[in-house]
RNA sequence: GGGCCCGUAGCUCAGUCGGUCAGAGCAGGGGACUCAUAAUCCCUUGGUCCCAGGUUCGAGUCCUGGCGGGCCUACCA
């Protein structure tokens, strides 16, 4: 049974600098998502955004001589231009710099402050002025040999004692454990989940969650101290329920918050599992909110160095190196759709593949120009002139065609499949499968040498209806990651209305005699020479 | 330093409970076909499963130790 709602979520993605591949791999995968619950009639609701405040953007904003808010609205609409090319169907964009976050926030930390899970106790540490942050008393005796143990040639590190508040995380450790055990708060993949549990088996320490304003000014300030901004994450992470409603004023804010929360899913990139599966259910518990059910932790695109893409790092100047790739050098080689389909088959949530310019483009050729594409083309081409530009409907069942009807069932299954596994590898596999089927069924069967005679005409009409039925049913199940294109197709291969996979997932959906588009050149082959050289 | 994870064909990756597990796709080689975007179909060359020990009748799989890589490790997010 499809659930009764979803609600996803991207990560809020932080703007200090523009946005990467990590950011477009994180938004297609939750686009596709919403996109196959919404192609099941789950009724859906997408959320993405952006994080910005904390230090970090207080740093970039002064580097470039700005101001924080200009910072922001800069990158956060360079954010907003990449969803738009990746053409994510996202319901909501939210700022955390928005008042109707950081009311909620306030809000939030007032409720914590006055349950006393926020409490006020002194803090020594040893603080790197120049890495702006606080190190740990193992860290610098033992990385850094008494200086920072980041950079311990470069950094020294003071003695700083100041008050600040903390969060009462320890308190809700136990709770947490026992969620993620019980599996109403569920991880995936599993190692991510092993992460957790053993970061919780360490042992947790209360969060200090306020950040002194001699240091920080961008952030939102305690409400109980104004000495204070609050700890950018603990700010951020309350962009998913500040979003639909949380706290807000009003009626139809509450019913929002009623119908959407808690989230089905936050896609989230395994850096930051800490904060998505610790710090942010611990919050939620000590508010009293049901947690999100579960996090899906991607895993990144890789350098042929195994580095990360994300990180600008300069290479070793080979001679036959090819640039990383940025978000708009993807997009102008492949395409949106190229780039979507690469985005949501390149790897399993959860683990690292390594880029290659050359992989992906064989990669978008192989399934997109080569396989749905061609097919579409050579089977409408044929139907134009063997069936009059019509479907033939889809006499002859027999054992010949079982294979044919079995991939595209399988198609649309693994699409069914989707709220439950969330593996749209399994469907993108399911659809080649499908494609194949069809090439191999028509290279048997031959309907280009039935129809020059009349007695093999009605024949070839038949293979030519299973073919067009299966590739029909191949595309509605890889709707969601290729929505423009299958549109396209879907109207060429004779579906008009609404989208409904219940009625469209059959192979008899489209009756016989309905006419057929022409050809749509659905996905050009990206030349080699597409491929930008060192 | 501690926690978690990864290392399988030229490339990207599957391999569930230890027993058809030596696999797929792509690339490379040969052939067929011609409806189609030189596409599709068939056949085919590739591997010390990172290394060394161990447990076992049997290890890609489990254990120990290396080597290489990644993330986190309470104030960067």
């Amino acid at each position: 049974m499809p659930p009764e709602r979803f609600y996803v979520t991207t990560p809020i993605y932080y703007v200090n600098d523009r946005p990467h591949v990590g950011h477009a791999y994180a938004s297609v995968l939750a686009d596709v998502l919403a996109g196959y619950h919404r192609l099941l009639g789950v009724p859906t609701w997408f959320l993405t955004g952006t994080d910005e405040h904390g230090q970090k953007v207080q740093d970039s904003a002064a580097a470039r001589g700005i101001s924080p808010q200009e910072h922001c609205d800069e990158m956060s609409a360079h954010f907003r231009a990449l969803l738009a090319r990746l053409e994510t169907r996202h319901d909501d964009f939210l700022r955390t710099t928005e008042e109707r976050h950081t009311r909620v926030v306030t809000r939030v930390l007032e409720r914590l402050h006055a349950s006393g899970d926020i409490y006020l106790a002194p803090y020594e540490g040893w603080y790197c002025a120049r890495c702006e942050r606080f190190w740990s008393e193992t860290d610098v005796r033992e990385r850094g040999g008494g200086r920072c143990p980041e950079f311990p040639d470069l950094h020294e590190v003071a003695r700083i004692a100041e008050d600040n508040y903390y969060f009462r995380m320890s308190a809700y450790a136990e709770r947490l454990r026992a969620a993620i055990e019980d599996g109403t708060f569920s991880i995936e993949p599993a190692k991510r989940r092993n992460e957790v549990l053993g970061f919780l088996a360490q042992g947790v320490a209360d969060l200090c969650i306020s950040r002194s304003r001699e240091r920080l000014t961008w952030g939102v300030p305690l409400p109980f101290d104004e000495r204070f901004v609050c700890y950018v994450w603990v700010d951020a992470l309350f962009n998913y329920e500040s979003a639909v409603g949380y706290l807000a004023d009003g009626a139809e804010a509450a019913a929002r918050h009623a119908r959407w929360w808690p989230a089905d899913v936050h896609v989230i990139g395994k850096d930051i599992l800490t904060t998505h599966a610790v710090y942010w259910p611990t919050l939620l518990l000590a508010v009293g909110e049901p947690l999100p059910r579960r996090i899906l932790a991607h895993g990144w695109l890789l350098d042929r160095q195994g580095g990360k893409l994300s990180k600008s790092k300069r290479l070793d100047a080979a001679a036959d190196e090819r640039p990383l790739p940025t978000v708009d050098g993807l997009l102008d080689v492949f395409g949106t759709d190229g780039t979507r389909w690469f985005l949501a088959t390149a790897m399993k949530p959860g683990d690292d593949t390594q880029f290659d310019w050359d992989v992906v483009r064989e990669r978008v050729n192989t399934d997109l120009a080569n396989g749905i594409g061609n097919t579409a083309n050579r089977l409408l081409k044929m139907a134009a002139g063997a069936c009059d530009g019509r479907f033939p409907g889809l006499p002859d069942a027999g054992p010949r065609e079982a294979p044919v009807r079995a991939a595209a069932e399988a198609a649309a299954a693994a699409a069914a499949a989707v709220p439950e596994t969330l593996d749209t590898l399994a469907v993108a596999a399911a659809v080649r499968g499908c494609i194949d089927a069809v090439s191999l069924y028509l290279s048997d069967e031959a309907p280009w040498k039935l129809v020059k005679t009349e007695a093999g005409l009605p024949r070839a009409r038949a293979v030519l209806g299973w073919s067009l039925a299966a590739l029909r049913v191949a595309a509605l199940a890889a709707e969601p990651i290729l929505p423009r294109a299958l549109g396209e197709l879907r109207a060429a291969l004779g579906v008009t209305g609404p989208l409904d996979f219940a009625r469209e997932r059959a192979l008899d959906a489209v009756p016989a005699g309905t006419p057929l588009g022409a050809p749509p050149n659905l996905f050009p082959r990206v030349p080699p020479e597409a491929i930008p050289s060192a």
